[in-house]
DNA sequence: AGGAAAATTTGAACCGGTTCAACAAGTATG
DNA sequence: CATACTTGTTGAACCGGTTCAAATTTTCCT
């Protein structure tokens, strides 16, 4: 008798040959069952079930397909950014929302290291990419136009050559600086975001201006715009780049109330950073908004429950989420390229300034 | 002059031909450039440059390769859940970073609906599933076994005939309903997860005793277990089946407070429930612990936040999660069946009930 | 220069399916 | 009964690479 190789696994040919049909009726018997007619199906069937062949590989199917139905979301940070950072979560909820709606799935790359970036990118297999460009935009580029697969880039600033989808970060960023020079603020800091992979603490003007960070980058400047407007010099608010986290700053704040005639008001440049920056004022009994207003950005959920919530500038999350999904799908070979507005969402961690405050 | 076609993206065969060299050598050249003379290197790579191919297409690649390298996460839920849910987030932070170490991706599969189901877990192009079982296990297993990829079960309970990876939930309810027994209570409620798809509030023994959600039904084993040892009637307390939302959360609350002599003492199944819980009593100006102590279940980094904080049964999630990306990448064919210990955290939720207080 | 060892390159097989033009068998139409 | 449709099946080409034994070219030694 004929033997059957049980070693490696059933392939569809091996199928056909036992059930006495071609490849192609073998296929069709998975794929378009209807067209085949009910004897030679059930015998096709029957001979899979006999060698153990429990439908297409996929591997397989991919090649002739061209199409994987997964888009592929990728990072500079690690994996585990997706699920802890607040803003990054709840722009993947949207997104994963949007991809189950479509019936496709996400997959999770992580380019932390360098050489590991490329190969990662390299041989992911998806459709397209999402970039997250928060924390370094170039290599996630770079790798998408080397992939020439569908990408789009977020939080990217205005970078006009490339697909992006992103928000009015000059508009937010003015908005939240004029509400708190309309309050009668005179006195700021800027906790920004990075402005290259390395380096926090005070930030020199060359550093800003040569950020490849653009929204970083531009964030800075609707603050500093607005400053200007409302009579106020922007070079007296100093900008402290920070890393998001504890230390940074901390650090930052330790310097910034170290100074003499420490600022009345914050611009945080991420809800993060200004939770962060309430913990240290709490801790070193500045009351919000009694002693300092703070202003967050992104309008992450958490913001609305802090205590006092935070005023800040909300983003349209989901809808920057959605429309990347999209942008994706229906692709049809044109560079998309959105800006979104973004809306200042007052709440309770701003309000005039102490020496204002009686005298209104 | 010959026509190169610039219409379809470019092939490694397209290469070879324009550089004058064999299929194979080509290839070399991109994967391992170090055995091709310098020379002829340079050829092909020129000759990749001119005709505009950046690389190998990892589809190609993967069906001789074999490995994805990549594994899938599959859930019955949405896949925002993944980023929503706080037991999930954790979970899944702690597999990304162990799949982050390991240079390998992660694929979010939903499989929400039935017929979607079947489709998105066969054309995965993974190396492995890790199954989110929470919330209906089996269509999530027999999909796994269908593909023939090793899989792991992250949540069901101590169905033996599969690879899984779980908690002793009879011992971490039998330590939270034996911590409230020893602090004076004897009148419980129940809180519970998800017996079936569908169906909540007060649930019936049959229902318990006939679900597959195994690990709902273990933690309430465990419970009873505990109360009988303290000489308390477990029919005493009743069962109400939730499905971890505020809805239903607060619907078996309005009908346990609407019974004569009210429980002193929730044993809810989850953390989440819980938080759902002391907002419920919070509202009804029921004080935690004073009016009525609760344990939650998991141990989610939230529940230490609460106000009080939460008494709670630790799951050692990262570990799981760690733990279940190992089971994949390290599958030996063996079945991996690992019950991890919990530990019962007692924060402050709980305290003995108000008219035991004074009398200790 | 001759011969063996080392370094490269080739070519064909293979990975596991899908697709489609062409063909065959069966059936309704004129 | 010939003709035109249907319906079902086949076989070969193709998807885009990787792999490896065998063939070929170089390099090294004496």
């Amino acid at each position: 008798m004929a033997s059957i190789k049980t070693e490696k696994s059933a392939t569809l040919a091996d199928v056909a040959r036992v059930a006495g049909v071609s490849k192609g009726t073998a296929s069709n018997v998975f794929n378009r069952p209807g067209i085949v007619r009910e004897e030679v199906r059930e015998r096709v069937l029957k001979a899979a079930a006999t060698i153990g062949y429990h439908g297409p590989d996929p591997k397989g199917r991919l090649l002739s397909a061209g199409k994987v139905n997964a888009i592929g979301v990728a990072t500079m940070q690690p994996l585990a950014t997706f699920f802890t950072d607040p803003y990054e979560r709840v722009l993947m909820t949207s997104i994963a929302e949007e991809c189950d709606a479509n019936g496709i799935g996400v997959s999770l790359i992580c380019a932390a290291s360098g050489e590991q970036l490329a190969w990662n990118m390299r041989s992911a297999v998806v459709d397209g990419f999402i970039l997250f460009c928060l924390h370094g935009a170039e290599p996630l580029i770079a790798q998408s136009l080397q992939r020439q697969l569908p990408f789009v880039a977020l939080d990217h600033g205005d970078d006009k050559s490339i697909p992006s989808i992103d928000i009015d970060n000059i508009a937010g960023a003015r908005a939240a600086a004029a509400h708190l020079a309309e309050l009668g603020h005179r006195q700021f800091a800027i906790l920004a975001m990075e402005f290259s992979e390395d380096g926090f603490g005070l930030a020199t003007p060359e550093r800003i201006e040569e950020t490849t960070y653009l929204d970083t980058r531009d964030r800075v400047t609707g603050y500093r715009q607005a400053l200007k407007e409302h009579g106020i010099d922007p070079n007296s608010a100093p900008v402290f780049e920070t890393w998001s986290d504890r230390e940074t700053v901390y650090a930052a704040l330790d310097e910034i109330y170290a100074a003499p005639s420490p600022p009345t008001a914050i611009l945080a440049q991420s809800d993060v950073i200004a939770f962060l920056a309430m913990d240290w004022l709490r801790q070193h009994a500045l009351a919000v908004p009694g002693d300092v207003s703070i202003v967050g950005f992104d309008g992450v959920p958490e913001s609305a429950k802090t205590k006092p919530p935070l005023t800040t500038v909300q983003q349209p999350i989901a809808e920057i989420g959605r429309r990347a999904v999209r942008a994706i799908l229906d692709n049809r070979g044109e560079t998309v390229r959105e800006t979104l507005d973004v809306e200042l969402v007052v709440r309770g961690s701003t309000a005039p300034p102490r020496d204002r405050a009686t005298t209104p």
